[in-house]
RNA sequence: GCCCCGGUAGCCCAACGGCAGAGGCAGCGGCUUCAAACUCCGUACGGUGUGGGUUCGAAUCCCACCCGGGGCACCA
């Protein structure tokens, strides 16, 4: 390395804060840091305890979304959130918080697979590489993070808790009545007893074991499901839905995905759709993320229906069963079990084609624009419960299996969809109600005169509230009535008198499918036995380790073979997976389940980890819970406050599924006992993301982005005109700026700040690295202003801070307070840039900085770039770090001025300006007003019809 | 198509319904220099995407539309 500055030729002040000195200072306060533990939180219990520490303050769990330690390294707009969450920590330590910080890393997944299957290398090397890189990247950056809590999924001792919660789920089963988990022994008893029926109502005594297992097994919220499966050939691995496109591809390398019949892990996550939903209201998180959520979890209150058919019932769900007396024609989704036999024979080859042609096009076209509703008549006809009339079946693709029950009752007048369909094959759309006379005038439709309602001319449905007609029967009639809400009571009850259909819930939200085919996750903790049932494997027998393999390939397949069956990795380790076990009833022989869990599984719970990361006893011990994540109002969590991490910041990306599954298996936990908060993330708040700019050549290639050079309005590289365009930093895009070369050019303080001050936290912008220097240039004189150049040393005098620098500082205690506590972390850097210009103003009259403001100064700048303060504040003459000295608190009196300028409008118009005294009331600030010159002469002598004075603001002469 | 979020100076962004400008970049002018770079000092050119409305007063509230970003997308 160069020997400092002293060039030759280079008048560079010795001690000018430059990138050089930067990291001098900062590498140095990250050695002290380390050293000192100085981010090291203090548990209550547990191993990590130190309740001395502990009393007295009140805590606060800061935490950031789970990063996957990616190969490619960081580039600057990584850290955006994880240097906002640092200056909010460091901060909130300032004000006398226990902050628990920390920062692990979601390490397994299909990244280090596939790595591993390229190079051979096996994928834990390639994973701890990345971390450590990573790892390094971010300490250059001075996170205050505790590292005794930095824990990996990949770690045995982390993910053996994994094992153990996915058992505490597996032996977990809903009562629905309670409305929460019990563990599964207790369902035993309810059965053992009779207070609970079996399914056939026998006695439970009369059922062997393998019908008991059976019934216990189907209740479990962790469960075996042959389900049709998103089997991607091309990843050698099956999909949940959430991880297919729109257009039936992988989320991850854009494969086809097919449907398969596969046995498979779920999770009954849809029992509990309510309370997700329900506490949705109880969390301080963005309303976008929550209506997300709740477009996911997709709750529609409605009614099951039965029409008779020559195949049996065929049951609907509806959302209108109001609207039933217009059920004209039935449609089942081709995929429907009851399509083979409703279908008659004259009928069977155009069905056949059209089934075959909704399973070619599925998920592909559906999402083209303009789509034409296609569909076939099967021949036969099922019976309206409410008219007694035969009404056709069809099938259509429009009509999804996947949702309620694969069959709906079309209500042409009521439902744009069924409206089109029907007008596509001709059917009756007769009106069962009379829309209000406003439709019809919206849609230039003369008003029909009486009930004769016609919807020859109707340009689509109408749905909302009018006066239902044709709606009667013996027994029931909606005829008069004119809302909707009555109408499905109404119904409802005489379908549920009848036993012809009952009031239900449907939610879009599925059971979450829990097996991957691969290699680099966490194996489950389930044998088979002989039988091929799961059993669950002791407490002591975890964790189970992932077993060594040569090869980590999870079949090589064509992208396009839907054929073969798909093979997880682990079925070739077959001593590992064939053992012999005592299970408590004898050595006998298991086979261990092959497949692994996925991804989200470590991101469900690795929060609770860091707070007791060391804990063998326990996931987490409960008095450490109850302490950094317990409800604050000290409830029960079911109301009120939910309990749960204090400030949890990360993308959107994660709207639904990190959160969602995350949420449910805390409320799992919760409900077991295990943990006292009823959510993980009390406070949620989601950061922008840094763009950046690309170019392009006249080939449509990207160029380097760093190399690009704007002249005139347009962007040159190498001597050619190139396009720009904004997108992700990306190798592809070749516009990736990385932390690295900040710090090389200007130091993570600079880097930090700059980061900061672009905008709002949760604003997204675009990275320009020629706009940093602006921050180093702040930096550079706030050092100036505390510190010789040309000598080093303190240019800081005891001297009283004059009048006004000290309103001004005092303003900007005041004002940065507030800025931080609101995460508004680029207004506070404005106003610190401001107070240092005052500063500047000072040093330069009297050639030094008084020590009062000096101090302020040092402690505000501490959360945003902490080295360069603590270099500051030990030459200030501290002998600790800043970091737990109090955030500096604004004198009251000298936040209000003496006297007040007050602008004065005439019509809105700013016409003249006034000083009054700051006490003054309306009538003293009225009279000054209205006597001055430039406002007598503005009136010219006429009466103002209106003053408006607002005490401390301005005054408006209205005339 | 539906639902969110956002449009303020050349750019990034500030502004409890009350003087449109806190801060940064770039630009321009100046100091310094043999000259330049760096540093430093000074400097606001726009009236807030468009059109209406409410108000004494609108960037801010309401309505419609335009543009950009994101989410959902035949969900019965």
């Amino acid at each position: 390395m160069a020997p400092p500055p002293d060039q030759s030729g280079d008048d560079t002040p010795r001690f000018r804060y430059n990138s050089a000195l930067a990291a001098r200072i900062e590498t140095k306060w990250q050695d002290i840091w380390e050293e000192r533990g100085t981010f090291e939180a203090p548990n209550p219990a547990g191993p990590l305890a130190a309740p001395d520490e502990v009393a007295g303050r009140r805590k606060l769990f800061v935490l950031d979304m789970f990063p996957y330690p990616s190969g490619a390294g960081l580039h600057v707009g990584h850290p955006l959130g994880y240097i906002g969450t640092d200056v909010y920590a460091r901060y909130k330590r300032m004000m006398g918080f226990n902050v628990l910080h920390a920062l692990g890393y979601d390490s397994f997944g299909l990244p280090a697979e596939q790595h591993a299957i390229t190079t051979g290398v096996h994928p834990r090397v390639n994973t701890e590489s990345n971390v450590a890189n990573m790892r390094r990247q971010l300490r250059r950056l001075g996170l205050g993070h505790d590292a005794r809590r930095s824990v990996s999924t990949t770690d045995e001792p982390f993910y053996r808790w994994t094992q153990w919660i996915f058992l505490q789920v597996f032996n977990s089963w809903y009562d629905a009545d309670a409305r929460r988990a019990r563990p599964i022994a207790e369902l035993v008893v309810e059965f053992e007893s009779g207070r609970r029926p079996t399914p056939d109502a026998r006695a439970w005594s009369d059922l062997t074991t393998a019908e008991r297992n059976d019934i216990v097994d189907a209740h479990r919220l962790a469960y075996l499901s042959e389900a049709p499966v998103n089997w991607c050939p091309g990843l050698g691995t099956i999909l949940a839905n959430e991880e297919v496109t729109a257009d039936g591809r992988s989320d991850i390398g854009n494969y086809p995905v097919f449907k398969k019949n596969m046995r498979q892990w779920m999770m009954r996550i849809t029992a509990y759709a309510d309370r997700l939903l329900d506490d949705l209201d109880r969390l301080d998180w963005p309303e976008p993320i929550k209506l997300m959520q709740r477009n996911w979890i997709g709750r529609s209150e409605g009614a099951r229906v039965d029409f008779a058919s020559p195949a049996g019932a065929i049951t609907v769900f509806t959302t209108r069963p109001d609207t039933l007396f217009g059920a004209t024609f039935m449609v089942l989704a081709p995929e429907h079990p009851l399509v083979a036999s409703l279908t008659t024979a004259d009928r069977r080859n155009a069905v056949e084609a059209h089934r075959a042609r909704a399973a070619a096009t599925k998920d592909l076209d559906r999402t083209a624009e303009g789509r034409e509703k296609t569909g076939e008549f099967t021949g036969s006809y099922a019976v309206n419960p409410l008219t007694g009339t035969e009404i056709p079946v069809w099938i259509a693709d429009y009509v999804l299996m996947g949702y309620g029950t694969g069959a709906i009752m079309a209500v042409p007048c009521g439902d744009q969809r069924d409206f089109e369909f029907a007008r596509q094959f001709g059917l009756p759309i007769p009106a069962i109600q009379r829309p209000p006379v406003a439709w019809f005038d919206a849609h230039s439709i003369p008003t029909p005169v009486d009930d004769r309602v016609d919807t020859a001319q109707w340009p689509g449905a109408f749905v909302g509230d009018g006066v239902y007609i044709n709606s009667s029967r013996e027994g029931l009639s909606l005829d008069g009535l004119d809302s909707v809400e009555e109408g499905k009571r109404v119904v409802n009850a005489w379908l549920e008198s009848h036993r012809l259909g009952h009031a239900t819930i449907n939610y879009k939200l599925r059971d979450w499918l829990f097996s991957r085919q691969r290699y680099w996750g966490e194996p489950f903790p389930i044998v088979y036995d002989e039988d091929g049932r799961p059993v669950a494997l002791p407490d002591s027998m975890l964790p189970v380790l992932l077993p060594e393999l040569e090869d980590f390939k999870p079949q090589a397949l064509d992208p396009d073979d839907d054929v073969t069956d798909p093979i997880p990795p682990l079925a070739r380790a077959a001593e590992w997976r064939d053992v012999t076990l005592d299970l408590g009833d004898g050595p006998r022989r298991y086979r261990r389940e092959i497949n692994v869990m996925p991804q989200w599984a470590g991101s469900c719970w690795y929060e609770l980890r860091y707070l007791d990361p060391t804990n063998t006893d326990h996931f987490v011990d409960p008095e450490v819970e109850r302490y950094w994540m317990g409800p604050t109002d000290g409830g029960d969590g079911r109301t009120g406050h939910t309990g749960g991490v204090d400030l949890y910041v990360g993308g959107v990306e994660h709207a639904v599924l990190h959160l969602l599954y995350a949420r449910f298996w805390h409320k799992v936990l919760f409900d077991l006992g295990h943990v006292s908060s009823s959510e993980p993330f009390h406070r949620l708040f989601n950061q922008g993301y840094i763009q950046a700019f690309a170019y392009r050549d006249p080939r449509g290639q990207p160029v380097p982005a760093a190399d690009v050079e704007e002249r005139d309005g347009d962007y040159w590289y190498d001597g050619e005109r190139v396009a720009r365009e904004y997108g992700k930093m990306g190798k592809s895009l070749k516009n990736i700026v990385t932390p690295d070369e900040m710090y090389d050019e200007f130091g993570a303080d600079t880097f930090r700040l700059y980061e900061m001050s672009m905008g709002p936290l949760e604003a997204s912008r675009p990275w320009n690295t020629r706009d940093v220097v602006g921050m180093q240039r702040f930096l550079q004189r706030v050092w100036r202003n505390l510190v010789d150049e040309d000598t080093g040393t303190l240019r800081v005098a005891d001297t009283p801070t004059p009048e006004e620098l000290r309103r001004l500082l005092h303003r900007s205690i005041d004002g940065v307070r507030n800025d931080m506590e609101n995460l508004r972390f680029n207004t506070a850097i404005a106003k610190l840039i401001e107070l240092n210009n005052a500063l500047t103003q000072e040093v330069t009259r009297s050639g030094s900085t008084p020590a009062e403001v000096a101090g302020s100064l040092v402690q505000m700048l501490s959360p945003l770039c902490p080295h360069l303060a603590d270099e500051l504040w030990a030459m200030l003459g501290h002998s600790d770090s800043v970091t737990y000295e109090p955030f500096p608190q604004p004198d009251p009196s000298l936040l209000v001025d003496d006297s007040i300028e007050y602008p004065v409008q005439i019509n809105g118009k700013v016409r003249a300006r006034v000083v009054v005294p700051a006490d003054a009331d309306q009538a003293t600030v009225q009279s000054i007003a209205l006597a001055d010159e430039k406002v007598v002469a503005a009136l010219a002598g006429a009466n103002p019809k209106k003053v408006i004075v607002v005490v401390g603001r301005m005054v408006n002469l209205v005339i």
